[in-house]
DNA sequence: AATATTTATCGTATATTTGCGATGAACAAA
DNA sequence: TTTGTTCATCGCAAATATACGATAAATATT
């Protein structure tokens, strides 16, 4: 990827947007996501058999969004339960809100 | 990419919010449409002023926003004037408020 | 101790993305 | 007609993403 001038620095919302983004960026991961939104957590296994997607697949996908933040697992060996991580849940749809000029307001579901 | 099972169909939905937060997973991307979304419409060449990149690599980024129909450009030869694709932008929103579960409402700035 | 279950990680193959410079196309100005 | 301006596209290189099977780690069960 070649850069000969030094690295650009953007806003961190625009770098912490665009990172939330690319998260968001494949089916597979916003399925997953949907998933947990109406299950509120579940074990990776149960993930698996949704798609036809290996295990390991289903697990690199797993690992991207914990690290962009948005989902958080918990140890239960030797399984592990997967659920949103709230904060960075809240912090991806303010940044949007704010992008998309959306009047945030009653943000949660029922809290 | 080896994928020997077919390909997954995902709901219109995943699949269109996918392909928007892909274009949107770029920090130069989203810089570019803040900008248009202040400025409503520019020339490439002021897009490409901002930042410290060749012309082809904001084109490249152009098109991809394009390709994924978030803005439009008019052609002004020899110069070309984009601006957001309000349609599209407004599709994208309601998909974002969808999937994080936001009350939207009040939706445009002033109209 | 041996086996089964669950999940992450490794290694690999291929595709896509990101960036650049060079070139070409389209038009305006000289 | 020649020259300059503006922008997209091509061709290339390097990095990243996506998928798979195989394996390892951690624990429960037998």
């Amino acid at each position: 990827m070649k850069r000969t001038l030094e690295t650009i620095d953007y806003h961190e919302d625009t770098e912490e947007m665009a990172m939330f983004a690319k998260a968001l960026g494949h089916p597979t991961r916003i399925a997953i996501l949907r998933h947990l939104e109406k299950s509120c957590s579940c074990f990776t296994g149960e993930i698996v058999d949704i798609f036809p997607l290996a295990q390991s697949t289903i697990s690199q996908h797993l690992k991207e969004l914990k690290n962009a933040g948005l989902i958080k697992g918990e140890l239960n060996p030797p399984k592990v339960k997967y659920c949103i991580d709230n904060d960075n849940w809240n912090k991806a749809k303010s940044l949007f809100c704010d992008f998309f000029d959306i009047n945030e307001r009653n943000t949660s579901c029922s809290v």
